[in-house]
DNA sequence: AACTCGGGGTT
DNA sequence: AACCCAGAGTT
């Protein structure tokens, strides 16, 4: 089997079965730019309504390069892997400053600005310039392993560049995006992972090598994964009458810039919680437990438990790090990550008067 | 080459 | 519970 055989009957079938999506209806190529980022390791059905409401708000590259960075968080708040955003504002800015606001029409330059690397480059190449140059992602490493009956172990460099050029290879000169689109569309949906490929429905399945050797579900290899490491984490809810504090993580790291509750590592009791308040000059009149929870990062898993904790506000308070901030302006202003929503709910009550 | 960086859907 | 998703950057 040539590879070059596939190109006929996939186009075919990519014609009559590709996915109606905001981001093939109108493929600029910033609009293009902006859903490959949030397609990185990420599903096109989460990624649609965020595609959606970030494109509304910040139509073209000027305005990305202008939004402050807590509304670029906001807009992300959710997707997870928030360097991709701050990221694509660094190159908005330098598309703004050296491309004269328009995205350059080469895979080079592509590839020089952040947060773009191979695949993204080629994905915007091709299917916003239609130059002709590769875009293989997971899906494509997939499709090709099981077409050429490849026991290599995909997460290698050097296979992932030997299948981009063999893939570089039977591109073709008239349709490279849709082509590209085709290897990716046709691992999203029939040739997929986790249990059975849909072979049946496999338009390539008469040229396909795994099949012909029965070998399509032990494709593609991968080394395995490092194992979590856990976290124990005790999260406080700490209010002054309406308001509950929360904090800024720092620039870098994880979950870099996104807003918290105060929290600390370790399970800490209720002492252990009293001590620590007011070694920040606070002076806590009520603590209560709160339910635990758990949130699995990709290599971190944070088992936390919560307390929250009235306090009264002392004029040398030594938080001043902490915002108090009224319930109605977290949702609006404040990005805040998904590992806290079992306690975000304690953001939007409206405490009273009562004695909680 | 190994590690960091989110969150959620599927199996 | 394990896998994986239209990956890229850093060490």
């Amino acid at each position: 089997m040539e590879l070059t055989d596939i190109v006929k009957p996939l186009l075919t079938w990519y014609d009559g079965n590709a996915r109606i999506l905001p981001w093939r209806e109108d493929a600029s190529p910033y609009r293009v730019w902006v859903s490959e980022i949030m397609l990185q390791q990420t599903r096109v059905e989460a990624v649609k309504p965020y595609f959606e409401r970030f494109t509304r708000e910040l139509p073209d590259i000027q305005a990305l390069a202008q939004v402050p960075e807590d509304r670029l968080l906001k807009l992300w708040e959710g997707l997870g892997y928030y360097n991709r955003v701050r990221n694509m504002q660094k190159a908005a800015r330098k598309v703004a400053q050296e491309f004269a606001g328009e995205l350059p029409a080469d895979y080079e330059q592509l590839l020089a600005l952040p947060g773009i690397g191979s695949y993204t480059a080629g994905a915007i190449a091709s299917i916003a310039y239609q130059i002709c140059v590769p875009a293989v992602d997971g899906n494509v490493l997939r499709v090709v392993s099981r077409l050429t009956a490849s026991r290599d172990d995909i997460l290698k460099q050097s296979v992932k560049k030997r299948m981009e050029q063999q893939v570089g290879a039977v591109i073709p000169a008239e349709r490279p995006g849709a082509f590209n689109q085709a290897l990716m569309e046709l691992g999203a949906m029939v040739c997929v992972p986790n249990g059975m490929a849909r072979c049946d429905g496999c338009p390539l399945r008469e040229l396909c090598e795994a099949r012909k050797q029965g070998i399509v579900m032990e494709l593609p290899r991968k080394t395995p994964k490092k194992a979590r490491r856990l976290e124990d984490r005790t999260v406080l809810v700490v209010r002054d009458g309406d308001k509950v504090a929360i904090h800024r993580r720092p620039g870098k790291g994880l979950l870099a810039g996104m807003y918290e509750f105060p929290n600390v590592e370790g399970f800490l009791t209720d002492d252990e919680v009293l001590a620590f308040l007011k070694g920040r000059k606070l002076s806590p009149i009520r603590i209560q437990k709160l339910e635990p929870s758990k949130h699995i990062f990709s290599h971190i898993e944070w088992h936390m438990i919560g307390y929250v904790v009235r306090v009264e506000e002392l004029e040398e308070m030594d938080a001043s790090d902490w915002i108090f901030i009224e319930p109605q302006d977290t949702g609006r202003d404040y990005p805040i990550p998904a590992a806290f929503g079992a306690y975000t709910k304690y953001l939007n009550i409206k405490w009273g008067l009562d004695n909680n």
